[in-house]
Order: structure tokens, then sequence, then C-alpha cells
DNA sequence: AACTACTCCTGGAGGC
DNA sequence: TGCCTCCAGGAGTAGT
């Protein structure tokens, strides 16, 4: 599914190609993934500018002419492409889609933006988990207060200190809390594995009991796993299938494979509802 | 405030 | 082969 790293590569690549273009029409499909605040519509969208591209946790926010703002999130299997005037594709990111999904559109083809430019930025989602909701400028700081973001993990703002104070009165699962918007804006199960397993840290322990050098250890691991991700533009686990030839991730989604630290074989449970996965060797179960 | 259960969806895997 | 059941999961909501 689309995480940080994810969608800050899509807007890296669809930066280019995107802005400065002009939407002539717009096809939507499947309207319940569409909200717009009274007096906007999908229609209020033709003839708009796109005049940023932008991102906050696992959110796009596109920036519109006439003060409007487009905002996106993938969920779990949404995907954007551009493809351009001769069929080309410019610029991709989200969650592959099947073999019958290389053709656009398809029958999951949610959302289709017709550009000025003769190009086309289709959005497809095999499980219309994906929403995009359209607002006046002056809302988005009020639509984005009310999600409870916690600090963007690559930015100053995410620090040790504050990162302990958000742990210490949760007595659930590390890996739970990490999955938590309002602690970390962006992780998701993928990252939350892959940061537990570079910390050492075991998923199942209470992220109250933590002690200052394992939020310390943790903290860095989030911020080198989703670096890394961003800088690499490594692609993520397939509907839930290793990806046996790359070394990354290191534990996710590889139950049963030896742990590339220490050749422990990778264990998977359910944990709050996520299938994760850790080495019980490398990541201990008490502090 | 913290936590849990439920809901939305489809495609793929496994059982027989 | 084909039908059935189960599973994957981000986040909003309701209930404890």
């Amino acid at each position: 599914m689309p995480e940080l790293p994810e969608v800050e590569s899509l807007r890296r690549d669809l930066a280019p190609t995107l802005v400065g273009r002009t939407i002539r029409q717009v096809e939507l499909r499947l309207p319940k993934l569409f909200k717009a605040e009274p007096g906007l519509d999908v229609d209020t969208l033709v003839d708009k500018q796109v005049r940023g591209l932008e991102r906050r946790a696992k959110l796009l926010v596109m920036r519109l002419s006439d003060d409007l703002v487009l905002v996106t999130h993938l969920r779990l299997t949404g995907q954007l492409v551009h493809v351009g005037p001769g069929g080309e594709s410019l610029a991709h990111g989200g969650h592959p889609v099947p073999a019958w999904g290389t053709e656009l559109p398809h029958k999951s083809t949610h959302l289709t933006f017709y550009l000025d430019d003769r190009s086309i930025l289709y959005l497809t989602d095999i499980r219309q988990f994906s929403r995009l909701w359209l607002m006046r400028s002056e809302e988005i700081d009020h639509f984005l207060a009310a999600a409870k973001f916690g600090p963007e993990p690559l930015e100053d703002a995410f620090t040790p200190v504050g990162f302990e104070a958000r742990l210490s009165r949760r007595g659930v699962p590390i890996k739970t809390v990490l999955l938590d918007q309002r602690v970390i804006g962006g992780v998701g199960n993928i990252y939350a594995d892959e940061s537990l397993w570079e910390a050492g840290i075991h998923p199942l322990r209470p992220a109250a009991s933590l002690n200052p050098d394992e939020v310390g250890r943790l903290h860095a691991a989030v911020r080198k796993v989703l670096d890394y991700a961003v800088r690499e533009g490594v692609a993520f686990v397939p509907m839930g299938k290793a990806i046996s030839d790359r070394a990354f991730p290191y534990c996710h989604g590889r139950q049963g494979s030896p742990c590339a630290r220490c050749g422990s074989l990778i264990e998977k449970a359910r944990v709050g509802g996520r299938g994760t996965y850790w080495c019980a060797t490398c990541q201990t179960a008490a502090g």
C-alpha cells in the first residue's frame, strides 16, 4: 500500500509533468470516491490549472487555480498514472495493478482527468478505498488539523523527545502505535515492521515500556528506513508477497525466510489486526 | 483518553 | 476444473 515513501516518490515524479497543466474534462465513474465541500463538485475542476503538488503524511495535496485544493489518499490499492498524448507513461505511482490493468482505462479506473496538452491522468483502485476531497484553499489547514497528524518523520519536527512523549501513555503494542497517524504521519504497515526490525525491537512490546535508548533507536530507524525508501524509490510489496530478488524489505512479507542479519527465521502474527513480521532473535521481547 | 470491533472492497490463494 | 471460504489492510466510526 502507498505509504510515505511511495506518495513522496509519486509527488516527485508527477510534479514535473502535471504542474502547469489545465484540466479540460473530468470523468468520475465511482462517485463515492469524491468528496467536495458545499458549493463545489467534480465539475468545478474543469478549466482549473494545477499550480503545485505537495505531500502531508500519506496525502497528496494538489493546489489548483481559483484557490482550490484537491487532496488525494490512495489508501491500500490506489494508483495514479499520467499518460502522454502518444500513450506513453509520463509518471505513475501507488499500488501496482494486475496484468489486466496495464491498458488504461480499465474496470478499476474510477477517475480520469483529460488535460490541456492531451495527456491524461488516471486514478485506478481495485479495492475502491481511495478518497479525494475538493476544498477551497482556506479550508486545507482546517482539514489537515482535523486529521491530527503527528510530525513528518523526515523533518526536524520529529524528535526523540517528542516521540517518547507520544509513546508514554500507550499500553498497546509499539507496532500498533507506529501505525497511528497521530504519532507519526505517513508510516504504514510495511515501514512499521521494517523500522522495528532495524531498531531491534519486538513489535509486541507495549509502547510505553520502551526505555529512552530504545526510543532513540526506533526514532533513528524510522528515519533511516523511510529516507532509504524515498531515495531508492523502493517498490513496496505487491499484494502481501515478498519480492525475493530484493534485499528490502528485510522482514515484511518474509515469514519463514532467514533474517538478513542473524539467519533466524522470520516470524509472522497478527498484531492489532495487521500482518506483522519480525525476527525473534534480533528483536528483543523485553527491554 | 485509550482501546477494540466493525466496516468498506476485490483479487488471489487454498481446500476439496 | 470450479466453486467456496478466507485473507489482505488504512482509516473512519461507534461503542466500552
